[in-house]
DNA sequence: TATTTTTGCATCGTGAACGATATAAACATG
DNA sequence: CATGTTTATATCGTTCACGATGCAAAAATA
């Protein structure tokens, strides 16, 4: 079979191309309620780590280029979720900080991973075979990030 | 520690997010030069294995909805891969072929899947765990997709 | 110090994803 | 046959991703 690799059953990349779809997909029934989408949800668990955050940090840690994420940060600025201000050492930086209400809705999404597991269990039967999947992915993740 | 899962560490769903990303970018050296995206590659990767489809057959291969796959084979008719001609049987339908040029793609991307593994290899040292991956993500996208 | 290079952020354009909605054809059911 | 429902596709609006480009500040180098 001369084209055999090229069937989509033989693909490695549909494949997490489509999980990555399908989970950021049960993500939503918890997200909506908070008026925020998925990649917002990511900045958010950044800026609970740590707060006070220039954009390229906050970028690194979501291995996306600020292109991306100043956008990003501008709608969630307009959403009230945080503040950008000018940095006081370098100027050229934009210091991102939560708001109140940033802030606050951590206690809201606290258990929004104890859901998903929980309703990703249900459809799956079991959770162990996910956490092969973690050594593996970060094995990927390293490889295809370094320059 | 109350929040600890939600910690970007602990999060399955940003590595399979971030792997796809990366992943789909590891294609873009192959398939620029082809002038197609990586969706356009995967429609492609259906129309090789069965041509002469109607649009939800795409969209189901794909598990994509009609209204992500619709503009998505315009612009590929757009740019002469492909050409779609209204269904004899069901004049709902819209049936999906390749032109020419769209079959002639297959023969340049014949090696792409190989050279995709090559480049991993070279990155990651080793490719079985990736191999690891695949009924683990079958079994997640299996799950989520059930409705 | 003057000049070059790098860095941090922003803007623009294009192509996805996807929810919501529309429309016509096919199908089912009364 | 009439009417209601489902199906196949398309359109619209919003939000991402991301390449290309621009600009000013910081850092490095001459």
């Amino acid at each position: 079979m001369e084209y055999e690799q090229l069937k989509l059953k033989n693909q490695l990349c549909f494949r997490l191309y489509t999980a990555a779809r399908l989970t950021v997909g049960a993500y939503h029934p918890h997200l909506d309620p908070l008026g925020i989408t998925y990649p917002q949800y990511l900045v958010l668990l950044v800026l609970w780590e740590q707060d006070n955050l220039p954009v390229c940090d906050i970028a690194k840690r979501l291995m996306l280029d600020t292109n991306t994420v100043t956008p990003l940060l501008q709608r969630m600025e307009k959403s009230g979720l945080l503040k950008r201000a000018k940095g006081k050492t370098d100027t050229r930086q934009r210091i991102v900080s939560l708001t109140g209400k940033g802030r606050e809705m951590r206690e809201q999404a606290k258990h929004i991973p104890e859901c998903l597991s929980a309703s990703i269990l249900e459809k799956m039967g079991s959770v162990e075979e996910l956490a092969t999947l973690v050594p593996a992915l970060d094995k990927l993740i390293e490889g295809l990030s370094e320059r």
